[in-house]
DNA sequence: AAAATAAGACACTAATTAGTGAATTAAATA
DNA sequence: TATTTAATTCACTAATTAGTGTCTTATTTT
């Protein structure tokens, strides 16, 4: 076999298409959207601006395409629901909040797209949006809606609040204070507290829904 | 009595501060933080942004002083409180989770202040929430605490993310599409569901904690 | 009424921004 | 190997930004 140069050639558009992918990715995870400047998208990526315009059209599309090759909410998704549930989704819907909970709270990117999509209008955010819904409503519509008959409206509803909840304290805690309601959403007992009133909140909903 | 003069005198410092305070108002519920920046401030004012460095020393002091004369959470007060509770603080709690639902759907300028302290790191805005969570601190510690006893920590985790929720869902509505887990979050049906949900989970959460 | 004070207007600088035309040169093609 | 193509760089423009020095003149003070 061949052995790769290290660096491959000098030129080389696809490799430099994905460094400013990657840059933009870099920069999304430290300063947020609002660092997405084409300057420092090109400094970052250690590439010419210029490219930036000849390879993507301009910004908001290298922007774009990099938001749709990512997968934000790769473990929330149809083929990672279990087989066979018997309980209407109770032990899915409690073990999905949980860990999305910590999920949040560890992946930095993920809480910047979260707070992009509620700070700017953009087309690609809202098909991320669509994308979510549809995931979502598949779940809905195969595992909880039959469980709650006709209160499925009211169990989304439910669902709707706790995972807001998850969002919003995850986003809460990164900035300007972490304490909410007294509990500290950054210490270990705070995140406890949330965990456990999570559960005893699905406990209750499937208990007498 | 005297006439007022209908514009008051051409020169007026107080006046041209109040003008300066209520520009940034008035920006920031339009465009959000993001558009306090001096020149439209100045324009918006109708003044000249000179007087922003000579009156309050810059845009951030400007911008600060602002935030310090709003009481955002005018709603939700100690002095509010109605005396002689005999549940718990149920009936309080679930009457100020579905309030509080409304209101921040309603105003734009909270919302905007809620997106604020998620994006930015403020000092005000960290004074904001100090004193938004000393006005809790003490609903939590008279109200609710005695009634839950051992559990006090779990209610307020309810609470936190009920409350969360809340802000959350009213965010996201605004922009990027407004459904959430199938319901529309701008439609009276989808907000009607989401606040027979908080009663709900209110009510079970007095119920069975 | 004259002098002093300071409110307000205007024009400027310097920095940062997005975007482009022209030149350079590595790589592909003939 | 000679020629063509296009990847990449660089230097520039134009717009927008924050911030300041200076001048004018309304208002206050003496």
């Amino acid at each position: 076999m061949e052995r790769k140069p290290v660096a491959g050639a000098i030129r080389n558009k696809e490799r430099s298409k994905k460094k400013f992918l990657s840059a933009v990715g870099k920069i999304l995870k430290t300063k947020g959207y609002q660092g997405l400047r084409v300057n420092d998208i090109a400094t970052t990526a250690g590439l010419d601006k210029k490219m930036i315009y000849s390879y993507f059209g301009g910004t908001d599309q290298l922007i774009d395409e990099y938001i749709r090759s990512q997968d934000f909410w790769s473990n929330i998704k149809e083929d990672k629901i279990p087989a066979g549930i018997k309980d209407g989704g109770k032990a899915f819907s409690e073990n999905m909040l949980l860990s999305q909970f910590d999920y949040v709270f560890k992946n930095k990117e993920l809480q910047k797209i979260l707070l992009w999509r509620l700070s700017e209008k953009r087309k690609s955010l809202k098909k991320l949006t669509d994308v979510q819904e549809k995931n979502g409503e598949a779940l809905f519509r195969n595992i909880m809606d039959p469980h709650f008959g006709d209160n499925d409206k009211q169990f989304r509803a439910v669902m709707a609040i706790l995972v807001s909840g998850i969002y919003y304290l995850n986003l809460y805690a990164a900035v300007n204070g972490s304490v909410f309601c007294g509990l500290d959403m950054k210490s270990e007992e705070g995140r406890d507290e949330v965990k456990k009133a999570l559960s005893f909140l699905v406990e209750r909903t499937y208990g007498g829904l």
